[in-house]
DNA sequence: TTGTACGCGTTATCAG
DNA sequence: CTGATAACGCGTACAA
């Protein structure tokens, strides 16, 4: 039963200072530990318990009005849930970043009309720093380039979304395959992966000289996946790329649907390495570790803080199980 | 190539006024419509050109200041992937708050010691509503009812937990079972509502005068739910609730890496209704846009606003397939 | 250690 | 009726 605590008021840094039997001035050098300003251990100790018993914590807006900088980390987002891999980024990032003094929060930002777009944001927030995570609209990404108040970081580049799109094919290429299918979910939210990831399926393709993937885009339905099996039956596909292990399961479990199985009627691949692919499905996996500290380099570099250098920059790797 | 804007200055409403040749509060009065203002068209005009002309966004921290409103409403959630479900939610609440001046803002709190905890964040934000999603630790809910700044809402009784455990028990007990397990998944992110699901499992059995279920917490390999099955098999469960459709799904491989199938060797039921479950998994669906629009009424309410009354209250059906 | 100006937008009071 | 002046909210930092 959450009770409904209403806004008690905040004791500010005057309370403190009434209080205290000081100045502002004072009690704002003590609570920063200002360097270069000698107050006595007597006064400092005062201040500390008086901020203390009344529970003050300065005023945020305040604090960023005059020094021009709020602390706030901002990331941008297409959907909320990107699946556990970015999850495990976000959660890091949160770490590294509350270690250092910032806060992270997110937003989710999308294409529909009755959200206000981007710019909006600078309307109630003046962040310190911006990371958009997982590829926004285009038409966001414009306005962000254009316009952002603060400067801009993104996750575009850190996971190398085509390779992961070649390895798949190149495995199942080697495996003999020579028309290969991929399947991309109709996510407006991963729509820029999926692309990306396309697109290395067809680099694949054309350098075994091959003919050209059959792409397709399935709904989060069976019967959409059923079509899809059509599609590549009809084309003589004999083996799919999924864009990721959802996508892939989904796929299996349609094959067993119509009695049919992997590899022998389809081979399949995913790519993440979820836990429910552990059972049978060959996948790319995705080391989560290894993308959440290159997230976290990228923005702590771009706040000017210290960065660990040991980043294991390989984070793609092929397990091969029984589906492909 | 998302470049990296720096960050430009802001043109303020004292710019605005400069090259506008009024005053600062002229421009307060023409852009916020201030009612009894009355400004000549002219100047109104003026004004309104200048500060599109310079670009003009109202400093959010100082107008924060001064109002005692930040409009922004502040979502603390344990993990950032909670499922379909509340991501649903939020997107929603997202949107309706979007309409209402609201910015809705996304942090994960967690239970590790090194952040630093709910109280922190109010040194870095000062939002005019929280609200919880997904239960938080109790250490925070303790420290956020006792001291929020702001009046909290949480999701907690949108979602009758312990009603999914029992709707999937007494389904199970009507099909025959007599002796019942349920899996819960170790996560602290789900803990929460796991106890609670687990409780109405519970409640169930009592009612129908059987022997507790046997609850068993499995990690996310399938080791771990092979381990389970071999507690199920000892203790002479029959029929087994998951904590959600993952978690029933993993059950259902692990059955199937021993090659057995369910119901026979043992039925299984999960929750939430997720694509992957349409194909055998027997589930308690939730709906989700029923879920969104309670907790979207609810935190609405909470600011004062208007509300849809027309809410459907009843979010939970029973989809019946193979798996029991 | 303290007085005080400042950052920026809002709003009550006042003059033309 | 139109618009300006000035104080305020709160924390910071320079001059004294």
């Amino acid at each position: 039963m959450a009770g409904a605590p209403q806004g008690r008021r905040r004791a500010t840094s005057t309370d403190v200072a009434r209080e205290s039997g000081v100045s502002r001035a004072t009690v704002s050098y003590v609570l920063n530990n200002t360097p270069n300003k000698h107050i006595s251990p007597a006064t400092r100790e005062l201040v500390i318990r008086t901020a203390r018993r009344l529970g003050h914590v300065p005023n945020p807006q305040a604090r960023a009005l005059k020094t021009g900088n709020s602390n706030i980390v901002l990331c941008l987002v297409p959907a909320l849930t990107l699946g556990f891999v970015f999850d495990h980024a976000l959660d890091a990032l949160t770490r590294e970043l509350a270690q250092r003094g910032y806060v992270l929060l997110v937003h989710r930002i999308s294409d529909k009309l009755d959200s206000r777009g981007v710019q909006d944001i600078w309307s109630y927030l003046t962040p310190t720093l911006i990371v958009t995570i997982g590829g926004l609209p285009p038409s966001e990404t414009a306005v962000l380039e254009g316009h952002s108040p603060a400067p801009v970081v993104s996750d575009y580049g850190i996971v190398e979304h085509s390779r992961v799109g070649q390895m798949q094919a190149d495995y199942l290429i080697d495996r003999g395959h020579r028309t290969l299918g991929f399947v991309m979910p109709n996510d407006a939210a991963l729509r820029a992966y999926a692309l990306d990831r396309a697109a290395g399926v067809m680099q694949a393709c054309e350098r075994a000289s091959l003919s050209p993937p059959v792409i397709t885009v399935v709904e989060g339905s069976l019967k959409s996946y059923s079509e899809c099996l059509d599609e590549f039956e009809a084309t003589g596909v004999t083996a799919a790329c999924g864009h990721n292990d959802d996508v892939a399961l989904m796929l299996l479990e349609a094959l067993r649907a119509r009695r049919q199985s992997a590899p022998e009627n389809l081979a399949v691949i995913g790519s993440d390495d979820i836990p429910l692919a552990e059972l049978e499905l060959t996948t790319i996996a995705l080391d989560a570790e290894v993308c959440a500290a290159n997230i976290t380099n990228k923005v702590l570099t771009a706040l000017g803080a210290e960065v660990d250098p040991s980043i294991e920059n390989e984070m793609l790797s092929l397990i091969r199980r029984t589906s492909a």
